[in-house]
DNA sequence: CCAACTTTACTTACTGGTCAGTAAGGTGTC
DNA sequence: GACACCTTACTGACCAGTAAGTAAAGTTGG
């Protein structure tokens, strides 16, 4: 039993919070521990004391989208395709939703060539997660005839995210791009 | 009558050809005038001579992707869809074939939230000239009876323009994503 | 035609700021 | 008294940007 502000992993947990957040926003060679600290409230030294690397960090992030996404692939499972095809898009919507964040697949992906070692290893197994989720989604919607479309389920798969990566990111420029992609990508899968 | 090598605009143009492969593999925020000079063999302020400010420097690199757009959406208006639908994926596959850098408005949506204010001005129209010719290629493939599929071409346009952005990003964690997302767009444009 | 100037295209030398990361010390809790 | 969780104080690297100087090429007036 813990108390509601467990002072073990509180910080800790906080330290995540504002990094995903400027992550997902200003992307990870754009922010620094300063920024996390002052919004923290606390001194630069204390974030190293609980990640001692910015990849450290980055790696812990990476980790945690994964584990959030295994939950969410998991708990929807049950649901019928054209719910899961939703669940995937509200996915999308409320990265946009939250000061127009782009996806942590668009960010890392974006800048692979920069990240450290450790960080692009984690990146490549989470992405790979996400296209996963993507392709069994298109591939099930299939083989249970609620989708139809032109080409194979895995591409599709990889074209559903891909295109809301993209969309996600071009939504920064001109909102119309996240309704608007999501709207054709249903009418692709012939749900429309 | 000028010389093969213009002392005038010589080094100019090599500082944006530096730049502009620094941008598309290290992203704006992840390369400095350090690096170009490095490369020319000049010394930093070389380049402060040519582009005082770095947005300067940007700003200038964004223009002349507009310019290069314009002089190839041109050059191959007379050709027919398929051949116009073929020219929009090789200049995708060529930012991969080089260095797997991404396409330019796929670093520059990334980085919006970081972009100097001058940059975010030339952004914005220079992505948007760039759907306008997406969505031209899908029009006109449609009416001519080339292309046929399910929504309207201007949400077509906008899933070929992004997934393709999304593609060149993902490219670089997962090689397949170019040729299999092409392959996809082709069959979800009925010309497979 | 040439001397005096102006301009172009740099150089060296520097500033002030930000960055990740470290070392050593303090303080409260089990 | 050991450990968790911070602090202050610091280092060295990198960064964009500036100021002042210089050498060569171009321009102009006599």
């Amino acid at each position: 039993m813990k108390p509601a502000t467990d002072p073990q992993n509180d910080t800790r947990k906080r330290i995540l919070d504002i990094a995903e957040e400027l992550l997902l926003t200003r992307g990870f060679n754009a922010f620094s521990y300063q920024h996390i600290s002052s919004v923290l409230g606390v001194r630069n030294a204390a974030i190293h004391y609980h990640f001692p690397k910015k990849s450290d960090l980055g790696v812990a992030l990476i980790q945690r989208y994964h584990r959030r996404l295994n939950r969410l692939a998991e708990s929807c499972s049950g649901e019928d395709m054209l719910a899961q095809l939703e669940r995937f898009f509200e996915v999308a919507s409320s990265y946009y939703e939250k000061d127009k964040q782009v996806c942590p697949s668009g960010m890392l992906s974006t800048e692979f060539h920069t990240l450290p070692e450790d960080m692009q290893g984690e990146a490549v197994v989470f992405i790979e997660a996400m296209r996963l989720w993507a392709v069994r989604i298109v591939s099930e919607g299939r083989a249970q005839g609620v989708f139809t479309f032109q080409g194979e389920p895995e591409t599709v798969g990889m074209l559903l995210f891909a295109a809301l990566q993209g969309a996600l990111q071009l939504a920064r420029v001109d909102p119309v791009y996240l309704h608007d992609i999501k709207k054709q990508l249903r009418a692709t899968l012939g749900v429309a």
